[in-house]
DNA sequence: TATGAATGAGGCTTCATTCAT
DNA sequence: AATGAATGAAGCCTCATTCAT
């Protein structure tokens, strides 16, 4: 059943970020799965074989979080201070997480798949700003696919720069998101009173 | 000798970017090399503490560059341009190399060196940006050390993104590079006529 | 029914001369004979409990070819060619199987009971040379029982080296079954004028 | 050193006569050897692959024992007698090993280095029958090569049917020898008064 | 009788590291 | 400082067999 294969990926992903790709072994995620060794293999034909979908449950659970907090109705500004939020929280809760996931996804033949994996979200980011150049409140110029990408990059590298460098200093935190904040303001012209 | 040393790096480099972290044997790095197994222990403890020596050196290589090739006197507009042509081109030369050796630092304990290898590349991106405010052709409310993180992220977050995701296409990296451009000088406020 | 463990031989008998014993599972067995895993344990207790049937069916239709085509009227002689000639062709239409088989005979338990599977075509062998012994046409000296033994053992071995050794040589192979037709004619004492 | 490969050969060997292809580990291998489980990989690229130098060493010791038993000078029927005997005896002390080898050979893909493996013990035959030509007392018709092989092969069949399907009666085993030297003599065109 | 998902023991092999020379 | 043969721990994966349906 496919619930099987969900168990797996939900152990794989614990076990993933409590002890890294490196020393997370297929005994282990099977243990935590509560499955034999063999079974493993009856849903995955390797053990880097989970990463792609290891990443797109975390992709999902993104975008399901920014669907959730981020009012599609609101101002960008708005939804701009409420994405960069959630993603630096989910970033935090995660911690190890992401960072594990694309070494082990880089280190796997999977690195291609990273792009559609990304898509939805990527689509997700497309509508928004799509709908706030049609109000008129982001700059007309800047085209929205890619700058979706962009945006989804700058933030995320924010968010992984302030897990693997600072120490989490609530200050300083909130400090670096403003910066960031005000810097993406000004990148998609948002009118800065 | 330093000399060896410096030869085990290299070869280090050349074997990463051909072979992936994963598949990265020190038999491999040794025998390009051309020394011995045992020797590779004289001057590394171990071999995942190679990998903070490789970010180094391309740390350096890709400063050493951006030193070249960005005239320090030139315009700030001028000056990003071949920031961001010069870190597109070493990325694309070095393909696999820098995701690679991310995932190689991510997956070892040496994730934190991370930040002190960045430094002086940081500094050299605040130098820069500290300049044009001094001259007052970027925006006096950024910070200067914080957006020089911002910048070096999105920068080399896009220049992943197009090795990963996208062909090769002259034509696409092309309006790619001045989609980021164009985010990056609203970004910085400069003066767009 | 009968007829689905007469499918399973079958099938067995196909994957083993494609893959080898040491390569054949149950897996490919079923999935060529069309049936599920677990069926096959209700035919056979074990996976090498087909061998023994696999060798029976191709001691069989060794055995039916030899009825076939060697005229029990015939002279000795003529008997003789078209043995050589039969068997030689069966080793080559099957190829590795008869390597195979033995082998995987070998590497069982089984071993013994090659007697059994090799009996009727002892006796047929014994008869031939009964026969010929009466008639006068083969030296009396000969004991027929030990000899069809002996006899077999030669062509077959001389067959499987026709095929392990020398690349089939059509010229060669007419060369190497003249000289064993020789052989045999003067060992069974056969008047060569 | 080459030592520490005749070891592992030697072991292999023993172990092999003892287990049986399919139950003989490299742990064994390695354990009777008295050496580390990845040495054994320093010699031999895989499990399969000490079959071929099992089998080399298996046939020079054959040849070694027919070169001290067999006298050059004697008449060919002597030798005959002598070579049978030999080996019989050998066949016998080696019981399962012969069967096993051939079974460990015919399931590796090294099959095909029978041939090289075999070719000192055609040589050694060819000669023999080569000299007793030379003296007329084998009938000139006869290849020496070609019969080399058909004489290799039914005296090692013959001496495998024993083991194999017969319990070890010493008076059965006798008269089946006498059977086939009669054969062979007959074969031959050995005058026989 | 038939299924096929699940099992789990266990082997082969790899490879970072050591150490005698 | 340099070598490279030897080590041996450890993990991935296979696959014959079972069993609940």
């Amino acid at each position: 059943m496919e619930d099987k294969k969900a168990r797996i990926i939900q152990a794989a992903i614990e076990v993933l970020s409590s002890k890294g790709i490196e020393k997370t072994k297929v005994s282990d995620i099977v243990k935590r799965a509560g499955i034999a060794q063999g079974t493993f293999y009856l849903y995955f034909p390797s053990k880097l074989a989970v990463m792609p979908s290891i990443a797109e449950v975390m992709v999902q659970k993104t975008l399901s979080y920014l669907e959730k907090n981020v009012d599609p109705e609101a101002a960008i500004q708005e939804q701009l201070q409420v994405l960069i939020r959630t993603v630096f929280q989910l970033q935090n809760e995660e911690r190890e997480k992401t960072a594990l996931l694309f070494a082990g996804l880089a280190s796997s033949e999977y690195l291609k798949e990273w792009e559609s994996i990304y898509a939805p979200y990527y689509k997700w980011m497309s509508t928004l700003l799509g709908k706030a150049q049609a109000r008129g409140t982001i700059r007309s110029s800047l085209d929205v696919n890619r700058t979706a990408r962009l945006l989804i990059g700058i933030i995320e590298s924010a968010a992984e720069q302030i897990y693997l460098y600072d120490q989490i200093d609530e200050m300083e935190a909130k400090v670096q998101t403003d910066e960031l904040y005000t810097f993406i303001k000004h990148a998609l012209g948002i009118e800065v009173l």
